[in-house]
DNA sequence: CTCCGAGTGGGTCGATCGTCCCACTTGTTG
DNA sequence: CAACAAGTGGGACGATCGACCCACTCGGAG
Protein backbone atom coordinates (compact mmCIF):
# COMPACT_ATOMS: atom_id res chain seq x y z
CA UNK A 1 0.00 0.00 0.00
CA UNK A 2 1.74 3.17 -1.09
CA UNK A 3 1.81 6.02 1.85
CA UNK A 4 -1.14 8.46 1.14
CA UNK A 5 -1.44 11.58 3.66
CA UNK A 6 -4.92 11.65 5.69
CA UNK A 7 -6.50 14.67 3.94
CA UNK A 8 -6.00 12.19 0.95
CA UNK A 9 -7.78 8.97 2.77
CA UNK A 10 -10.85 11.14 3.74
CA UNK A 11 -11.90 12.14 0.41
CA UNK A 12 -11.44 8.61 -0.79
CA UNK A 13 -13.45 7.24 1.92
CA UNK A 14 -16.54 9.58 1.14
CA UNK A 15 -16.03 8.86 -2.50
CA UNK A 16 -16.31 4.90 -2.05
CA UNK A 17 -18.61 5.08 1.08
CA UNK A 18 -21.02 6.80 -1.63
CA UNK A 19 -20.50 4.10 -4.54
CA UNK A 20 -21.27 1.31 -1.19
CA UNK A 21 -24.21 3.11 -0.24
CA UNK A 22 -25.21 3.91 -3.91
CA UNK A 23 -24.90 -0.04 -4.65
CA UNK A 24 -26.23 -1.46 -1.16
CA UNK A 25 -27.90 1.62 0.72
CA UNK A 26 -27.03 3.24 3.60
CA UNK A 27 -27.46 0.20 5.84
CA UNK A 28 -24.84 -0.95 3.39
CA UNK A 29 -22.17 1.46 4.23
CA UNK A 30 -19.99 -0.61 6.82
CA UNK A 31 -17.25 0.24 7.81
CA UNK A 32 -15.74 -2.36 6.19
CA UNK A 33 -17.23 -2.66 2.86
CA UNK A 34 -16.24 0.87 2.93
CA UNK A 35 -12.35 0.71 3.87
CA UNK A 36 -12.77 -2.87 1.43
CA UNK A 37 -14.54 -0.52 -1.65
CA UNK A 38 -11.49 2.02 -1.20
CA UNK A 39 -9.09 -0.60 -0.98
CA UNK A 40 -7.22 0.17 2.40
CA UNK A 41 -7.10 -2.12 5.69
CA UNK A 42 -9.69 -0.68 8.87
CA UNK A 43 -6.43 1.55 10.54
CA UNK A 44 -6.51 3.25 8.06
CA UNK A 45 -9.75 4.18 8.46
CA UNK A 46 -9.55 5.35 12.15
CA UNK A 47 -6.33 7.30 11.20
CA UNK A 48 -8.78 9.56 8.41
CA UNK A 49 -11.83 9.61 10.35
CA UNK A 50 -12.07 9.23 14.50
CA UNK A 51 -15.59 7.17 14.07
CA UNK A 52 -18.29 5.98 11.46
CA UNK A 53 -20.36 8.84 12.59
CA UNK A 54 -17.40 11.42 11.73
CA UNK A 55 -17.31 9.80 8.09
CA UNK A 56 -21.36 9.71 7.31
CA UNK A 57 -21.46 13.14 8.45
CA UNK A 58 -18.82 14.26 5.56
CA UNK A 59 -20.45 12.02 3.41
CA UNK A 60 -23.59 13.54 3.84
CA UNK A 61 -21.98 17.57 3.14
CA UNK A 62 -20.13 16.04 0.11
CA UNK A 63 -23.38 15.00 -1.59
CA UNK A 64 -24.76 18.14 -0.65
CA UNK A 65 -21.82 20.19 -2.36
CA UNK A 66 -22.24 17.76 -5.37
CA UNK A 67 -25.61 17.97 -6.09
CA UNK A 68 -25.52 21.59 -5.69
CA UNK A 69 -23.56 21.54 -8.52
CA UNK A 70 -25.15 19.27 -10.82
CA UNK A 71 -27.98 20.45 -11.24
CA UNK A 72 -26.79 23.95 -12.40
CA UNK A 73 -27.62 24.50 -16.38
CA UNK A 74 -24.22 24.62 -18.51
CA UNK A 75 -25.79 26.92 -20.92
CA UNK A 76 -28.34 29.88 -21.60
CA UNK A 77 -31.40 28.29 -22.04
CA UNK A 78 -33.70 29.84 -25.14
CA UNK A 79 -37.27 29.76 -25.55
CA UNK A 80 -40.36 30.44 -23.88
CA UNK A 81 -40.01 30.15 -19.69
CA UNK A 82 -42.04 26.93 -20.10
CA UNK A 83 -39.36 25.72 -22.72
CA UNK A 84 -36.73 26.72 -19.76
CA UNK A 85 -38.38 25.29 -17.23
CA UNK A 86 -38.90 22.23 -19.18
CA UNK A 87 -35.64 21.72 -20.39
CA UNK A 88 -34.44 22.37 -16.66
CA UNK A 89 -36.29 19.60 -15.27
CA UNK A 90 -35.60 17.17 -18.11
CA UNK A 91 -31.69 18.08 -17.71
CA UNK A 92 -32.44 16.73 -14.07
CA UNK A 93 -34.13 13.64 -15.42
CA UNK A 94 -31.08 12.84 -17.68
CA UNK A 95 -29.09 12.95 -14.73
CA UNK A 96 -31.62 10.97 -12.56
CA UNK A 97 -31.36 8.57 -15.35
CA UNK A 98 -27.93 8.19 -15.81
CA UNK A 99 -27.28 7.38 -12.11
CA UNK A 100 -30.52 6.24 -10.18
CA UNK A 101 -28.75 4.20 -7.46
CA UNK A 102 -27.19 7.57 -6.68
CA UNK A 103 -29.92 9.69 -6.55
CA UNK A 104 -31.33 6.88 -4.81
CA UNK A 105 -28.56 7.27 -1.79
CA UNK A 106 -29.08 10.98 -1.76
CA UNK A 107 -32.97 10.61 -0.96
CA UNK A 108 -31.52 7.80 1.88
CA UNK A 109 -28.93 10.24 3.12
CA UNK A 110 -31.69 13.14 3.91
CA UNK A 111 -33.75 10.67 5.67
CA UNK A 112 -30.91 9.11 7.92
CA UNK A 113 -29.67 12.42 8.27
CA UNK A 114 -33.08 13.20 9.77
CA UNK A 115 -32.48 10.23 12.26
CA UNK A 116 -29.33 11.31 13.19
CA UNK A 117 -29.51 13.97 15.75
CA UNK A 118 -26.44 15.56 15.41
CA UNK A 119 -27.12 15.66 11.34
CA UNK A 120 -30.46 17.31 10.97
CA UNK A 121 -28.81 20.18 9.96
CA UNK A 122 -27.61 18.94 7.53
CA UNK A 123 -30.42 17.98 5.91
CA UNK A 124 -31.95 21.08 6.19
CA UNK A 125 -29.07 22.93 4.76
CA UNK A 126 -29.54 20.26 2.08
CA UNK A 127 -33.12 21.22 1.42
CA UNK A 128 -32.20 25.16 2.03
CA UNK A 129 -29.60 24.78 -1.15
CA UNK A 130 -32.71 23.17 -2.99
CA UNK A 131 -34.69 25.69 -2.25
CA UNK A 132 -32.04 28.86 -2.60
CA UNK A 133 -31.06 27.30 -6.30
CA UNK A 134 -34.66 26.69 -7.57
CA UNK A 135 -35.29 30.74 -6.31
CA UNK A 136 -31.91 31.54 -8.34
CA UNK A 137 -32.50 29.35 -11.62
CA UNK A 138 -36.25 30.89 -11.33
CA UNK A 139 -35.46 34.49 -11.12
CA UNK A 140 -32.82 34.15 -13.90
CA UNK A 141 -35.34 32.50 -16.40
CA UNK A 142 -37.63 35.10 -15.48
CA UNK A 143 -35.26 37.96 -16.56
CA UNK A 144 -34.21 36.01 -19.71
CA UNK A 145 -37.58 35.37 -20.78
CA UNK A 146 -39.35 39.23 -20.16
CA UNK A 147 -41.52 37.71 -17.26
CA UNK A 148 -42.30 38.23 -13.73
CA UNK A 149 -43.67 35.66 -11.06
CA UNK A 150 -47.48 35.87 -9.97
CA UNK A 151 -46.05 34.78 -6.54
CA UNK A 152 -42.83 35.18 -4.41
CA UNK A 153 -40.29 33.19 -6.34
CA UNK A 154 -39.83 31.29 -3.36
CA UNK A 155 -43.24 29.68 -3.20
CA UNK A 156 -42.79 28.96 -7.26
CA UNK A 157 -38.85 27.52 -5.65
CA UNK A 158 -40.41 25.03 -3.19
CA UNK A 159 -42.99 24.17 -5.18
CA UNK A 160 -40.45 23.32 -8.54
CA UNK A 161 -38.51 21.46 -5.55
CA UNK A 162 -41.49 19.25 -4.30
CA UNK A 163 -42.37 18.58 -7.83
CA UNK A 164 -38.52 17.36 -8.37
CA UNK A 165 -38.73 15.36 -5.24
CA UNK A 166 -41.55 13.68 -6.25
CA UNK A 167 -40.82 13.09 -9.96
CA UNK A 168 -37.42 11.23 -8.56
CA UNK A 169 -39.23 8.78 -5.99
CA UNK A 170 -42.05 7.81 -8.75
CA UNK A 171 -39.65 7.56 -11.29
CA UNK A 172 -37.46 5.63 -9.21
CA UNK A 173 -40.03 3.42 -7.92
CA UNK A 174 -41.49 2.35 -11.32
CA UNK A 175 -39.04 3.41 -13.64
CA UNK A 176 -41.79 4.52 -16.21
CA UNK A 177 -40.37 6.78 -18.58
CA UNK A 178 -43.54 7.63 -20.10
CA UNK A 179 -45.18 9.40 -17.36
CA UNK A 180 -41.92 10.69 -15.96
CA UNK A 181 -41.83 12.88 -19.39
CA UNK A 182 -45.53 13.76 -19.31
CA UNK A 183 -45.45 14.91 -15.87
CA UNK A 184 -42.00 17.23 -16.32
CA UNK A 185 -44.09 18.76 -19.40
CA UNK A 186 -46.87 19.43 -17.10
CA UNK A 187 -45.04 20.64 -14.87
CA UNK A 188 -43.33 23.31 -17.27
CA UNK A 189 -46.46 24.54 -17.72
CA UNK A 190 -47.77 24.52 -14.51
CA UNK A 191 -44.80 26.53 -13.29
CA UNK A 192 -44.44 29.01 -16.59
CA UNK A 193 -48.76 29.54 -15.76
CA UNK A 194 -47.21 31.10 -12.94
CA UNK A 195 -45.41 34.30 -14.48
CA UNK A 196 -46.55 36.37 -16.85
CA UNK A 197 -45.26 38.53 -19.32
CA UNK A 198 -43.62 42.15 -17.93
CA UNK B 1 -47.55 -14.26 29.75
CA UNK B 2 -51.27 -14.65 28.46
CA UNK B 3 -50.92 -17.42 25.45
CA UNK B 4 -51.65 -15.86 22.42
CA UNK B 5 -52.59 -17.48 19.15
CA UNK B 6 -49.22 -17.18 16.56
CA UNK B 7 -52.01 -15.25 14.14
CA UNK B 8 -52.44 -12.43 16.38
CA UNK B 9 -48.55 -12.03 17.70
CA UNK B 10 -48.20 -11.57 13.82
CA UNK B 11 -50.14 -8.54 14.18
CA UNK B 12 -48.79 -7.37 17.37
CA UNK B 13 -45.65 -7.50 16.12
CA UNK B 14 -46.59 -6.02 12.44
CA UNK B 15 -47.72 -3.18 14.84
CA UNK B 16 -44.71 -3.41 17.03
CA UNK B 17 -42.81 -2.83 14.03
CA UNK B 18 -44.67 -0.11 13.15
CA UNK B 19 -43.83 1.99 16.26
CA UNK B 20 -40.49 0.89 16.45
CA UNK B 21 -39.78 2.19 13.15
CA UNK B 22 -41.36 5.54 13.45
CA UNK B 23 -39.49 6.07 16.47
CA UNK B 24 -35.85 5.31 15.48
CA UNK B 25 -36.13 4.32 11.34
CA UNK B 26 -35.86 1.09 9.87
CA UNK B 27 -32.67 0.59 11.47
CA UNK B 28 -33.79 0.21 14.67
CA UNK B 29 -36.23 -1.85 13.62
CA UNK B 30 -34.06 -5.16 15.17
CA UNK B 31 -35.81 -8.36 16.20
CA UNK B 32 -35.27 -7.76 19.72
CA UNK B 33 -36.17 -3.81 19.65
CA UNK B 34 -39.66 -5.21 18.31
CA UNK B 35 -39.81 -7.92 20.60
CA UNK B 36 -39.45 -5.52 23.24
CA UNK B 37 -41.77 -3.37 22.42
CA UNK B 38 -44.56 -6.00 21.75
CA UNK B 39 -43.71 -7.76 25.40
CA UNK B 40 -42.70 -10.49 24.15
CA UNK B 41 -39.65 -13.11 24.09
CA UNK B 42 -37.77 -13.84 21.08
CA UNK B 43 -38.89 -17.15 20.58
CA UNK B 44 -42.49 -16.05 19.96
CA UNK B 45 -40.85 -13.93 17.52
CA UNK B 46 -39.59 -17.30 15.70
CA UNK B 47 -43.00 -18.95 16.30
CA UNK B 48 -44.96 -16.47 14.58
CA UNK B 49 -42.30 -15.62 11.83
CA UNK B 50 -39.74 -17.54 9.70
CA UNK B 51 -37.30 -14.52 10.24
CA UNK B 52 -36.90 -10.87 10.47
CA UNK B 53 -37.17 -10.42 7.16
CA UNK B 54 -40.67 -12.45 6.84
CA UNK B 55 -41.69 -9.68 9.37
CA UNK B 56 -40.63 -6.34 7.48
CA UNK B 57 -42.49 -7.39 4.25
CA UNK B 58 -45.24 -8.21 6.16
CA UNK B 59 -44.73 -4.71 7.79
CA UNK B 60 -44.72 -3.17 4.08
CA UNK B 61 -47.77 -4.64 3.31
CA UNK B 62 -49.79 -3.75 6.42
CA UNK B 63 -48.19 -0.24 6.02
CA UNK B 64 -49.51 0.30 1.78
CA UNK B 65 -52.93 -1.27 3.48
CA UNK B 66 -53.71 1.37 6.20
CA UNK B 67 -52.17 3.97 4.08
CA UNK B 68 -54.77 3.49 1.56
CA UNK B 69 -57.22 3.79 4.03
CA UNK B 70 -55.88 6.76 5.30
CA UNK B 71 -56.11 9.26 2.68
CA UNK B 72 -59.67 8.50 1.58
CA UNK B 73 -61.73 11.57 2.29
CA UNK B 74 -64.47 11.37 5.19
CA UNK B 75 -67.22 13.36 3.53
CA UNK B 76 -68.02 14.97 0.50
CA UNK B 77 -66.30 18.34 -0.01
CA UNK B 78 -68.21 21.47 -1.53
CA UNK B 79 -67.38 23.98 -3.41
CA UNK B 80 -65.18 24.64 -6.41
CA UNK B 81 -62.58 21.92 -7.70
CA UNK B 82 -59.74 24.48 -6.47
CA UNK B 83 -61.58 24.39 -3.03
CA UNK B 84 -61.54 20.56 -2.83
CA UNK B 85 -58.25 20.08 -3.98
CA UNK B 86 -56.74 22.39 -1.30
CA UNK B 87 -58.99 20.54 1.35
CA UNK B 88 -57.77 17.40 0.06
CA UNK B 89 -53.87 18.20 0.33
CA UNK B 90 -54.80 20.12 3.30
CA UNK B 91 -56.69 16.99 4.60
CA UNK B 92 -53.32 14.66 3.68
CA UNK B 93 -51.12 17.31 5.49
CA UNK B 94 -53.11 17.57 8.58
CA UNK B 95 -52.41 13.98 9.12
CA UNK B 96 -48.63 14.30 8.23
CA UNK B 97 -48.36 16.62 11.11
CA UNK B 98 -50.40 14.74 13.51
CA UNK B 99 -48.06 11.54 12.79
CA UNK B 100 -45.09 13.00 11.24
CA UNK B 101 -42.47 10.44 12.06
CA UNK B 102 -45.00 7.36 10.93
CA UNK B 103 -44.92 9.24 7.20
CA UNK B 104 -41.14 9.58 8.13
CA UNK B 105 -41.37 5.57 8.50
CA UNK B 106 -43.52 5.06 5.45
CA UNK B 107 -40.74 6.97 3.36
CA UNK B 108 -38.30 5.07 4.35
CA UNK B 109 -39.82 1.89 4.32
CA UNK B 110 -40.55 2.06 0.48
CA UNK B 111 -37.00 2.86 0.09
CA UNK B 112 -36.07 -0.12 2.13
CA UNK B 113 -38.67 -2.14 -0.13
CA UNK B 114 -36.75 -0.59 -3.05
CA UNK B 115 -33.14 -2.05 -2.03
CA UNK B 116 -34.57 -5.36 -1.26
CA UNK B 117 -34.63 -7.50 -4.47
CA UNK B 118 -37.61 -9.63 -2.65
CA UNK B 119 -39.59 -6.84 -1.77
CA UNK B 120 -39.66 -4.31 -4.83
CA UNK B 121 -42.87 -5.50 -6.17
CA UNK B 122 -43.97 -4.48 -3.12
CA UNK B 123 -42.60 -0.74 -3.73
CA UNK B 124 -44.35 -0.62 -7.06
CA UNK B 125 -48.19 -1.81 -5.47
CA UNK B 126 -47.77 0.73 -2.85
CA UNK B 127 -47.15 3.68 -6.09
CA UNK B 128 -49.71 2.04 -8.28
CA UNK B 129 -52.16 2.59 -5.33
CA UNK B 130 -51.01 6.28 -4.46
CA UNK B 131 -51.70 6.78 -8.48
CA UNK B 132 -55.61 5.01 -8.38
CA UNK B 133 -56.02 6.39 -5.74
CA UNK B 134 -55.44 9.76 -6.43
CA UNK B 135 -57.10 9.59 -10.28
CA UNK B 136 -60.27 8.00 -8.22
CA UNK B 137 -60.36 11.15 -5.98
CA UNK B 138 -59.92 13.79 -8.93
CA UNK B 139 -62.29 12.09 -11.51
CA UNK B 140 -64.55 12.00 -8.59
CA UNK B 141 -63.89 15.87 -7.75
CA UNK B 142 -64.23 16.06 -11.11
CA UNK B 143 -67.81 14.85 -11.64
CA UNK B 144 -69.20 16.75 -8.68
CA UNK B 145 -67.85 20.25 -9.57
CA UNK B 146 -69.06 19.89 -13.14
CA UNK B 147 -65.67 20.61 -14.11
CA UNK B 148 -63.03 17.88 -16.73
CA UNK B 149 -59.66 17.35 -16.83
CA UNK B 150 -57.67 18.88 -19.87
CA UNK B 151 -55.52 16.01 -19.44
CA UNK B 152 -55.18 12.57 -18.70
CA UNK B 153 -56.55 12.36 -15.02
CA UNK B 154 -53.63 9.69 -14.57
CA UNK B 155 -51.40 12.58 -15.55
CA UNK B 156 -52.69 14.84 -13.24
CA UNK B 157 -52.87 12.02 -10.75
CA UNK B 158 -49.11 11.49 -11.06
CA UNK B 159 -48.87 15.32 -10.68
CA UNK B 160 -51.11 15.69 -7.54
CA UNK B 161 -48.81 12.14 -5.66
CA UNK B 162 -45.90 13.71 -7.46
CA UNK B 163 -46.66 17.43 -5.30
CA UNK B 164 -47.58 15.61 -2.43
CA UNK B 165 -44.11 13.83 -2.01
CA UNK B 166 -42.36 17.23 -2.37
CA UNK B 167 -44.79 18.78 0.30
CA UNK B 168 -44.14 15.70 2.41
CA UNK B 169 -40.15 15.57 2.34
CA UNK B 170 -39.98 19.32 2.59
CA UNK B 171 -41.91 19.79 5.50
CA UNK B 172 -40.21 16.83 7.03
CA UNK B 173 -36.75 18.84 6.68
CA UNK B 174 -37.42 22.31 8.01
CA UNK B 175 -40.80 21.96 9.75
CA UNK B 176 -41.85 25.03 7.82
CA UNK B 177 -46.16 24.91 8.55
CA UNK B 178 -46.23 28.75 6.38
CA UNK B 179 -44.39 27.63 3.49
CA UNK B 180 -46.21 24.57 3.21
CA UNK B 181 -49.63 25.97 3.59
CA UNK B 182 -48.51 28.42 0.63
CA UNK B 183 -47.57 25.14 -1.31
CA UNK B 184 -51.02 23.58 -0.73
CA UNK B 185 -52.61 26.25 -2.16
CA UNK B 186 -50.62 26.96 -5.15
CA UNK B 187 -50.55 23.19 -5.62
CA UNK B 188 -54.38 23.12 -5.22
CA UNK B 189 -54.50 26.31 -7.79
CA UNK B 190 -52.74 24.68 -10.47
CA UNK B 191 -54.40 21.32 -10.29
CA UNK B 192 -57.67 22.96 -10.58
CA UNK B 193 -55.92 24.60 -13.84
CA UNK B 194 -56.05 21.41 -15.54
CA UNK B 195 -59.19 21.56 -15.33
CA UNK B 196 -62.29 23.61 -17.36
CA UNK B 197 -65.83 23.54 -16.78
CA UNK B 198 -67.97 20.87 -18.79
C1' DC C 1 -58.30 -37.55 33.83
C1' DT C 2 -54.95 -37.99 30.18
C1' DC C 3 -52.51 -36.68 26.55
C1' DC C 4 -50.85 -34.07 22.81
C1' DG C 5 -49.99 -30.18 20.25
C1' DA C 6 -49.71 -25.16 20.48
C1' DG C 7 -47.24 -21.72 22.61
C1' DT C 8 -43.44 -19.87 25.85
C1' DG C 9 -38.90 -18.71 28.28
C1' DG C 10 -34.14 -18.47 28.48
C1' DG C 11 -29.88 -19.47 27.06
C1' DT C 12 -26.60 -19.75 23.26
C1' DC C 13 -24.67 -20.05 18.66
C1' DG C 14 -21.77 -17.94 14.85
C1' DA C 15 -21.42 -13.76 12.24
C1' DT C 16 -20.66 -9.09 12.00
C1' DC C 17 -20.65 -4.60 13.75
C1' DG C 18 -17.47 -0.26 15.32
C1' DT C 19 -13.48 0.50 17.69
C1' DC C 20 -9.02 0.03 19.45
C1' DC C 21 -4.12 -1.28 20.09
C1' DC C 22 0.55 -2.26 19.07
C1' DA C 23 4.33 -3.45 16.40
C1' DC C 24 6.08 -2.12 12.07
C1' DT C 25 7.65 0.63 7.92
C1' DT C 26 8.37 4.63 5.54
C1' DG C 27 9.61 9.52 4.41
C1' DT C 28 11.53 13.68 6.28
C1' DT C 29 14.31 16.65 9.12
C1' DG C 30 18.44 17.94 11.58
C1' DC D 1 23.37 8.66 10.00
C1' DA D 2 20.06 9.08 13.76
C1' DA D 3 15.58 10.27 15.31
C1' DC D 4 10.99 11.29 15.01
C1' DA D 5 6.47 11.80 13.14
C1' DA D 6 3.28 10.05 9.83
C1' DG D 7 1.11 6.30 8.12
C1' DT D 8 0.17 1.04 7.80
C1' DG D 9 -1.15 -3.85 8.87
C1' DG D 10 -3.32 -7.31 11.34
C1' DG D 11 -5.31 -9.04 15.13
C1' DA D 12 -8.39 -8.55 18.91
C1' DC D 13 -11.98 -6.40 21.93
C1' DG D 14 -16.90 -6.22 23.59
C1' DA D 15 -21.45 -5.46 21.88
C1' DT D 16 -25.14 -6.71 19.16
C1' DC D 17 -27.23 -8.82 15.37
C1' DG D 18 -30.62 -12.85 13.51
C1' DA D 19 -31.44 -17.39 14.32
C1' DC D 20 -32.04 -21.49 16.81
C1' DC D 21 -32.69 -25.16 20.34
C1' DC D 22 -34.64 -27.44 24.13
C1' DA D 23 -37.04 -27.98 28.21
C1' DC D 24 -41.36 -26.30 30.05
C1' DT D 25 -46.32 -25.29 30.55
C1' DC D 26 -50.55 -24.55 29.40
C1' DG D 27 -55.48 -25.52 27.20
C1' DG D 28 -58.67 -28.24 24.90
C1' DA D 29 -60.12 -32.71 22.67
C1' DG D 30 -60.88 -37.59 23.61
Amino acid sequence: MPRIPASERRVALVLAAVQVIGRGGVSAATTRAIVAEAGMSLASFHYAFTSHDELMAEVVRWVIAEERGAILPDGIEIGSLEDVARAGLQRYFDLLRADPEREQAVNELALYALRTPDMQHLARQQYEGYHALAAAALTFAAEHTGSEWTRPVDEVARLLVALTDGLTLAWLVDRDDTAAGHLIDNAAALVAGMAHTR
